[in-house]
DNA sequence: TGATTGTTTGGTATCGTTACCAACTGCCTG
DNA sequence: CAGGCAGTTGGTAACGATACCAAACAATCA
């Protein structure tokens, strides 16, 4: 390297990255001789490869990849990837997950957040075709607007919709076993002779909640348990309404006696419930909570509590290895959805 | 769109994507043609405009970025961010603010873990400079191995790090005010007479922590009191280890009456140790504790606590617009560091 | 020595796109 | 009716890299 920034001349150069071209000319060698050195070196003298890799160096030279991606054969090692919150420490595991497997593939991913917004999602698709990625990993905003996920629409783009189905689209999915894992949890506390068990859900439209909701339904049915449809508490997307929904029910003429919460912003709110509940009566009416999702501290919870932990990192590898069987050429297998086990906590542990 | 997956002809087309040329004979023009309609459709007839817009829908054509980012004066639209840990909820933050604030330049984000590894951190940079990204965000793995993010080594390339600094490089930075904050927070305990603060802390080779202990000096040192230097422990990169070491200071001699700890995993570690260590006593003594880092959950700590809190989404913001006032020309600006403010929360509230 | 083989090197064409220029159209003006 | 002009269209070349072929050369054998 050399001691200035940018090119050889501050001043003269407009800072161009070098081409195969300038390090020919320092190399007093043809652009392919280049090419070829860069390639491995086979059928090149010595001291040229010498030559070419010492005027590389100097130059700083660095293979421009969209340009070697646009010759025939070449793939541009890039894999999309929308979620619908980056920010949710969920989907952070989750993207973590697809990096680990796409980096050991050598591919990069290039994230887009669609924010729950389907035509955010449909922009970003159509960003991520444009740059010829060779596959797609999409945590779908909506159901109900995704025609743009179509494989059609795609031109024939791999794609692996991942945490959350879209019903109606033959496309590779992962998901987590919501319905089992709310069954089984459902079930537990059935077992234990609970019969008025609360659920704490977020809206239906969510596929995950309606599923989970389903499960804790087929529970009741399959034990011939009737269900108190008051009990049933859905549309709580934050901590705060799960809290109010909750306190509502503690004071029902036919209060809950055991509380199953679909996911953790509900769980939160359930244990702040419970817990403000607890210091106002003087008794200790400690109710039963079990919490799908596990969350950072759940070991800490004030109120006890089991929880239906699953692995975010893990679908992320699954959706991507997915990804990577149909980039890698079994592009006739049918699609495929995998459930992700889940696993009952009855006493949360650490980080997983 | 056509019914088929795909091409035109399932079984005889290798699937490729169509060009600008497939285009322009389905829609009996020249290629230049269609490049026109697609850039805007200035100066041509209404009916061919209609023709060619028609012939792309039907053949499903999208330009290929790659390609049109080969011709000179065009940028690749990609802002190269490589992270340290992925998964951990502070880092998932501060690339949605990296996120958001480039989706508004109209730029994706192309991401990749180093795991704190200066290696990976270096084959990463090599592969966005080699995809042409516009810029670099970097959250510095190791600033000892650091030689590859230089700017001479990065051709002019602007770059930006995140989170910790790298001494010695002259290059734009975003910090949380790791010194400031430690320092309020333990003057807040000095103030209110404690005379023996524990302090947590990760090894001192990450600079961040580095920083955070030496607020708390500067803090002692400011009001004329002396540190115990049995009370400082460093070293503690997971809660285990920060439970284990703060149960140890608890028996020594001369105790600790407050803890400052440095990053969330160490206050995790301290809430299970002041937890164990309350339930073994018979008496309830409540050590007094302030943490660094706002980490969900943190009002539902079992043992009493104030925060650090700062913002790692305005941090990727920051840095996200740091770099597009370098992409977009402001080349020759000194580098500039900025340092974060936080807040001290006597009570923890709900997330940022 | 001439023919044959193998190695090293460079020229040319191409990937998909678009800037630039040239050519052509129809229309208006002098 | 020639000349000019605006509007429309297509040909060519170039961005950076490399696969393919051909040329040049050295080494080997009959």
């Amino acid at each position: 390297m050399k001691g200035s920034s940018g090119g050889d001349d501050p001043a003269s150069q407009p800072a161009r990255p070098p081409t195969v071209k300038d390090v020919a000319e320092r190399a007093q060698v043809s652009p392919m001789t280049v090419s070829r050195v860069l390639a491995g070196g086979a059928n090149v003298r010595p001291q040229l490869r010498r030559r070419v890799e010492h005027a590389a160096l100097e130059l700083g030279y660095r293979r421009n990849e969209n340009a070697r991606s646009l010759r025939p054969g070449h793939k541009s090692g890039l894999i999309g990837v929308t979620i619908t919150n980056i920010a949710n420490p969920y989907y952070a595991e989750m993207q973590g997950g697809i990096e680990e497997v796409a980096a050991q593939a050598n591919r990069r991913i290039i994230v887009g957040n669609s924010n729950e917004d389907p035509d955010r999602e449909r922009q970003l698709v159509a960003d991520f075709i444009g740059r010829r990625v060779e596959g797609l990993i999409v945590v779908p905003a909506d159901p109900a607007h995704s025609d743009h996920l179509d494989s059609d629409a795609l031109g024939g783009t791999p794609i692996v919709f991942a945490s959350r189905p879209v019903p109606g689209l033959d496309v590779d999915t992962v998901l987590i076993d919501d319905i089992g894992g709310a069954y089984e949890a459902t079930s537990r506390l059935l077992e234990e002779g609970h019969r008025q068990i609360a659920f704490l859900g977020t809206r239906t439209s969510v596929l995950t909640g309606q599923r989970r909701l389903q499960g804790y339904r087929n529970a009741h049915r399959d034990r011939n348990v009737p269900v108190y449809e008051h009990l049933i508490r859905t549309g709580q997307q934050e901590a705060a309404g799960a809290e109010k929904a909750l306190a509502e029910l503690l004071v029902h003429e036919v209060p809950p006696t055991a509380v199953f919460s679909a996911n953790n912003r509900n769980t939160l709110g359930a244990i702040r419930a419970i817990a403000k509940f607890r210091s106002a009566q003087s008794q200790a009416t400690d109710l039963r909570l079990i919490g799908f999702d596990w969350f950072e501290f759940a070991d800490l919870s004030p109120v006890p509590l089991s929880i239906v932990a699953h692995d975010p990192r893990e679908l992320g590898r699954r959706a991507a290895q997915m990804l990577l069987a149909r980039i890698e050429g079994d592009l006739v297998r049918p699609a495929e959805t995998v459930e992700l086990p889940v696993e009952l906590q009855l006493e949360p542990r650490g980080p997983q």
